[in-house]
DNA sequence: CGTCGCTTCCAAAGCGCTTTGGATTTCTCA
DNA sequence: TGAGAAATCCAAAGCGCTTTGGAAGCGACG
């Protein structure tokens, strides 16, 4: 059934029942109820393709990764696209991933897509401090979208958490408990979000001129691995030096340091105070940690069906102003955290 | 630039143009290098909208899942996705995702693809026992292939793993070496192949007369949670029915069991032998286990770019055979397994 | 009664590609 | 050399939708 038929059925032009099917003013009420009636009752659906051909939108949204760094693998960015799909169906539209592998650069990846207009629009995720992609995007005229922030100096639209804020307001409470050696195991320095969260550890460490040792700052992938590894090392250092309170980018190094507390029979929440970053994932929850974990807290999935909802606004009216968001962050302050021992 | 944009240029007709960029056998080689270049030199690209209009195919598979069994945070999925996006990537092919969520009942996504024939072909992961979706897509006319098999009647396409093979090899090990108290630690069995892994377990067991007892079967979530969970119970029965070896139906699960095991002091490959189902992740490794991990591999990727290749070469020849490949899976041997202690 | 202004509807022109059904040229061989 | 076959190219008809630019119908007002 497609819109030739139903209109002849109906005795009406396809531009009738077109305009009554998308909500046009200029039909009457009655002929329009009678029209998506008559659509319902034959299960009508307008041809994607066709649509696309003559409006120009193809009603999806694009997401690139490189294939080296298989994003899919991180759970992070795979609750961030659940997000994303999941508010894209609520909206009608579609999410497409596409690999960039090889010879293929990313770059001809974006490039190609503009091209053939398969997608409407782009979302970038984990951007890097100087991230080429931005440049390229606004370049061949992509419209586009960021979950994070990047150094760029022209303006874009993006979305992000109060990175700063957040490891300000951890290490203050620490601060504000008494800990003046304070470990900070930070993500890679490549992506802005560690950066952030570096300043507002500084910041607050700073203000009651506590020292932010280089022995006790670490900047890796935020692995449970990564997290026992640093851990270890750091409690091996002289008693002197030695951390008493560990803030964490993730849960799964927040895991990787309660287990190397455990190992040394330290009590988390009592000889050594644990602090991390909770991006709310399905699979793990900082309050079934033992203790229960104080943690700073912002729901990555959430961004990302947000992402979509200012996407999708901004290609319903392209001349409105960039969105530029920045949402807050809350410090639940749970069992891990005490006040320094002794 | 446009075909037509570019066929005036040439002096040559968009038949012509359409053609020797398409590789059509009725045109000279000549003219079509000559084509070739010129697209190349501005840039030219088909728009994938009016392609897909005059073809009636969207360049495009998809993939669906009902929100509240959000595959996205399965590391298994992820990994056999990223395989579906690599090679779709490859073959010119995008890949969408939709979520089924509230009122739009999954059942809904389909139609709804079908009729505004959004994507060529769906593909359907980790089917249940009996999968509705299968008659369904049959019915709608909308082509499909599994990973994975169901016990639907009807013939219907689909790439799966020898499940019940190795399952056997792995228990047939176990009891060469002397076991006799095997654990099965197994996925749900809504799913296929947690029946077909259990059949396999069972064979090898009545082949040497040894019994599979109930206690020593259990059927969870394939996570490390359940793993160790499982894994403690079953160390906690009476010295006589306490297993000596345990084969797991994913490593995460096997994680969970070393736990326990180191916990307990039992020396894995010794005091209790371990084989895992081991899927090939990225981020997980059975020869990187402390010891190395006797295991079953096969690689979930590989899946992935498999069933995307069977998908496409199904849209390209219709008429063909219905696809159903059943992968051998290898048992290598590593230290975790030993001949029963003394 | 004629005209203006609304409301309601329509014919037809694209959107950019593929593909059918020739037309024209070139080649082959008697 | 000429006729048929083969190679090469082309004009035009869709694919199914949106949208432009009117046209027709109808009541109201001077």
């Amino acid at each position: 059934m497609n819109l030739r038929e139903l209109s002849t059925l109906l005795k009406l032009s396809q531009t009738t029942v077109s305009r009554a099917l998308n909500g046009f003013p200029e039909v009457n009420e009655a002929t329009r109820a009678r029209v998506k009636a008559a659509a319902e009752l034959h299960g009508y659906r307008p041809s994607a393709a066709a649509r696309r051909l003559a409006t120009g939108q193809s009603g999806t949204l694009g997401v690139v990764f490189p294939r080296e760094r298989n994003m899919l693998g991180d759970l992070l960015f795979t609750e961030f696209l659940g997000g994303c799909v999941d508010q894209a169906s609520e909206l009608g539209y579609d999410v497409t991933m596409a690999m960039a592998r090889g010879l293929v650069t990313e770059e001809d990846v974006y490039r190609r897509a503009v091209r053939s207009a398969r997608v409407d629009g782009m979302i970038l995720s984990t951007p890097l401090i100087a991230d080429p992609r931005i440049d390229l995007l606004r370049d061949i005229g992509m419209p586009y979208i960021l979950h994070g922030r990047t150094r760029n100096k022209a303006p874009y639209p993006f979305l992000d958490i109060d990175n700063e804020g957040a490891f300000f307001k951890a290490a203050k409470l620490l601060t504000d408990l008494g800990h003046t050696r304070i470990a900070l195991l930070n993500g890679l320095t490549i992506h802005n979000y560690a950066q952030d969260r570096e300043r507002g550890f500084r910041t607050a460490l700073a203000n009651k001129g506590v020292d932010a040792a280089a022995p006790l700052m670490s900047s890796t992938m935020m692995t449970e691995e990564s997290g026992t590894t640093v851990a270890r090392q750091m409690l091996e250092l002289p008693p002197a030096q030695r951390p008493t309170a560990f803030l964490c980018s993730s849960l799964p190094m927040a895991l990787g340091v309660q287990k190397v507390a455990h190992a040394r029979n330290l009590r988390i929440g009592h000889d050594v105070s644990l602090i991390a970053h909770d991006d709310q994932l399905h699979e793990l929850h900082a309050e079934t940690f033992d203790p229960p974990l104080t943690a700073t807290q912002s729901s990555i999935g959430d961004a990302g069906r947000r992402v979509v909802e200012l996407m999708i606004g901004m290609l319903r009216e392209p001349t409105a102003a960039l969105p530029q968001e920045v949402w807050p962050v809350d410090l639940v302050v749970r069992a891990s955290t005490g006040a320094v021992a002794g």
